[in-house]
RNA sequence: GGUUCCGUAGCUCAGUUGGAUAGAGCAACAGCCUUCUAAGCUGUGGGUCUUGGGUUCGAAUCCCAACGGAAUCACCA
């Protein structure tokens, strides 16, 4: 039991014993004691006034005198107007980092056979560019997520929409075409989805001139030149012969499809992110469109003089909203809907997570409502995991005007700064080749991804690609190099750590405020389950890691002269070492044992 | 205009279900490498928590209003 528990039973057992008052140990909440005062955790005592008839120090003196005589585990304590600050004694921190050392899997929960089912939708990229700054921020969330969600004993089916159809991937095909000359990745030397983005920018430029042509040659507005454009033209009907199912549109779809997918791949592959089950929204856009007349028929929804059919979301304080357009066909909505049926119908699924950007709030809203309404037991309750935009200095990307921030490139030159920073004398000396690259690696991906991962996702972020990332302060390398110290520190060591028995020792103040932030992984990761927030694990691991730094700068841990305190001393090290790097793969971020 | 979200130090952000004198990093200044890794540590300066009300022992946190910013408002995906 932690010592949470232990203070909010016994302090409830205090209040009934003392003034007769059942007062929940649920809601009594002790929390850290703070630097400035004396003690390790508080009780504030103010709610127990109303029982107690007395003035707040009285009744924390009187509560506290309770504890000391009957907790074991509390030693004294102290009381600053209506705060309790109670000291724990020493050997029972001893007890709590031996239990936590014991542990491989400290703070995380297995999933078992029937725990609930979770699945998380990320990603979701259309197939005619290559992936952004803001697909890195959703992917990077959206894995993170997953691990939180799994950690909390849930079992987590990752899944990844793609939007491997419409009107977008018939522009790419179309400018390749007419442009392309035949020329594949393997020819131009070039990731597929980069080849493949580069000619939706293609038809783009090529229609924008097309436009400005017509409405200086025949005096059209934009509109009408935009409708007139035989591009524009060529690219729906292009859409409309696929819909049909034209053999010779479908195999250049398929073929430029997997340049794309293999492109996608290697992308995934170095962020560090997966799936375990790829839906195509050509497999399922149809899908929806059988679950609404159905909803129809049971009168869920009705249908307009021409035909479009709507539902009636005004009763839940939403609008009208359509399903089905007035020739029958599916809108975004309503394909959402076929996905949730398909899924549903793979996996028994008890709570659905879509990763998806802020813009779609309304969106999720009312797809909520409507799974709701067509008996999809997870509909209600479904997460919509918003998150805001990225934003860079000079505004807003724009893919057709080329402000994007590439992935690809983007991972690049964090690795590139990496090799910059590490160049300074003393760093990675000695280490070959190959392993010297791996921890670059991990170090600029590190960066980037605690960069993204540590704020709070509902806030839009500005990204500076050339000062936003820095690699000192509350920054991924910083954790990680606390982390490759402490391997160097046990690799130096020449005690036997598992030997010892540390049990005589008591931790001195600062060995106690390690051992107690440590305690708290646990606590952090259950609230990051129930509030969906890696950026909560993110803040937690550097607490720990700047504490431990200091704790670091405190003593000369090898030195130590006294055996049993230098053992222990390892053994609180390793053990933080072990936290970080479970806390940094929740974050999906991987750890160097030396940088 | 309706709905949803955001507003904390010069900048980037924390602040756990309401608790003590609101915290980090960056930037500035001053120290610490003959010592287990200085991507580190210590110190100084920096705040009307957008504003105004309300709820109570107690508000950055909860409620209302105003101001400022973002997203969205359906036959686009």
């Amino acid at each position: 039991m932690s010592i949470d528990n232990i203070l909010s039973q016994a302090t409830a057992e205090a209040v009934k014993a003392l003034y007769g008052v059942d007062f929940p140990a649920s809601q009594i909440v002790p929390q850290t004691t703070k630097k400035e005062f004396e003690g390790n955790e508080t009780i504030v005592v103010f709610p127990f006034l109303k029982a107690s008839h007395k003035a707040p120090d009285a009744t924390a003196q009187e509560i506290g005198d309770y504890l000391v005589a009957h907790q074991p585990a509390v030693e004294k304590f102290n009381v600053i107007k209506g705060f309790l600050n109670i000291t724990i004694k020493p050997t029972y921190w001893t007890g709590v980092l031996q239990h936590i050392a014991s542990q491989p899997h400290y703070g995380i929960v297995e999933p078992g056979e029937d725990s609930p089912l979770v699945m998380i939708e990320y990603s979701s990229p259309n197939t005619n560019k290559p992936l952004h700054l803001g697909h890195v921020r959703n992917n990077l969330l959206g894995y993170s997520l997953a691990c939180i969600m799994q950690a909390n004993g849930n079992r987590v089916v990752k899944t990844n929409i793609v939007n491997d159809r419409g009107i977008h991937i018939c522009k790419s095909m179309l400018a390749w075409l007419k442009w392309g000359d035949g020329i594949t990745p393997e020819k131009a030397g070039k990731k597929g989805d980069h080849l493949i983005g580069d000619f939706y920018v293609e038809f783009d430029k090529h229609y924008k001139a097309e436009v400005a042509q017509l409405m200086a040659d025949e005096g059209l507005s934009k509109e009408e030149a935009e409708k007139a454009s035989p591009l524009m033209q060529e690219a729906h009907d292009m859409l409309r012969r696929w819909e049909d199912g034209d053999e010779q549109v479908r195999s250049l779809w398929r073929t430029m499809n997997e340049w794309v997918y293999a492109g996608f791949d290697e992308t995934y592959k170095r962020l560090g992110v997966d799936f375990d089950k790829i839906y195509y929204e050509s497999n399922t856009y149809l899908e929806g469109k059988g679950k609404v007349l159905e909803g129809l028929e049971k009168g869920l929804f009705y249908r307009k003089d021409d035909g479009s059919v709507w539902a009636d979301l005004t009763p839940d304080g939403l609008d009208h909203t359509l399903l089905l357009r007035s020739d029958g066909t599916s809108v975004y909505l309503t394909q959402d809907i076929g996905t949730a049926k398909l899924r549903y119908q793979d996996y028994p699924i008890d709570k659905m997570i879509y990763v998806v950007g802020n813009e779609q709030n309304y969106h999720f809203q009312v797809l909520s409502l409507l799974l709701d309404k067509l008996g999809f037991k997870w509909g209600k309750d479904l997460i919509h995991f918003s998150y805001g935009m990225v934003e860079l200095p000079n505004g807003k990307m724009k893919s057709r005007e080329g402000t994007v921030v590439d992935a690809d490139d983007l991972m690049d030159e964090m690795i590139d700064t990496a090799r910059r920073m590490s160049n300074e004398p003393g760093r990675l000396q000695g280490v070959a080749e190959e392993e010297r690259e791996d921890v670059l690696r991990m170090i600029g991906l590190g960066a980037l991804k605690y960069f993204i991962l540590k704020v709070d996702p509902r806030k839009n972020m500005t990204f500076n690609p050339q000062e936003s990332i820095d690699f000192n302060g509350n920054t991924g390398p910083f954790i990680q190099y606390t982390y490759a110290r402490i391997q160097s520190l046990l690799r130096k060591a020449t005690d036997d750590v598992q030997a010892f028995d540390i049990n005589s020792v008591e931790p001195n103040d600062k060995e106690t405020a390690l051992i107690q932030r440590l305690a708290d992984f646990a606590a952090a990761v259950t609230e990051a389950g129930r509030s969906y927030s890696p950026a909560l694990i993110a803040n937690y691991v550097y607490d720990l890691a700047k504490e431990y730094n200091q704790f670091y700068h405190d003593y000369s841990i090898l030195r130590e002269e006294d055996s049993a305190r230098r053992v222990f001393r390892l053994k609180l090290s390793a053990t933080v070492a072990t936290i970080i790097g479970q806390a940094m793969s929740l974050l999906g971020i991987e750890m160097p044992q030396r940088m």
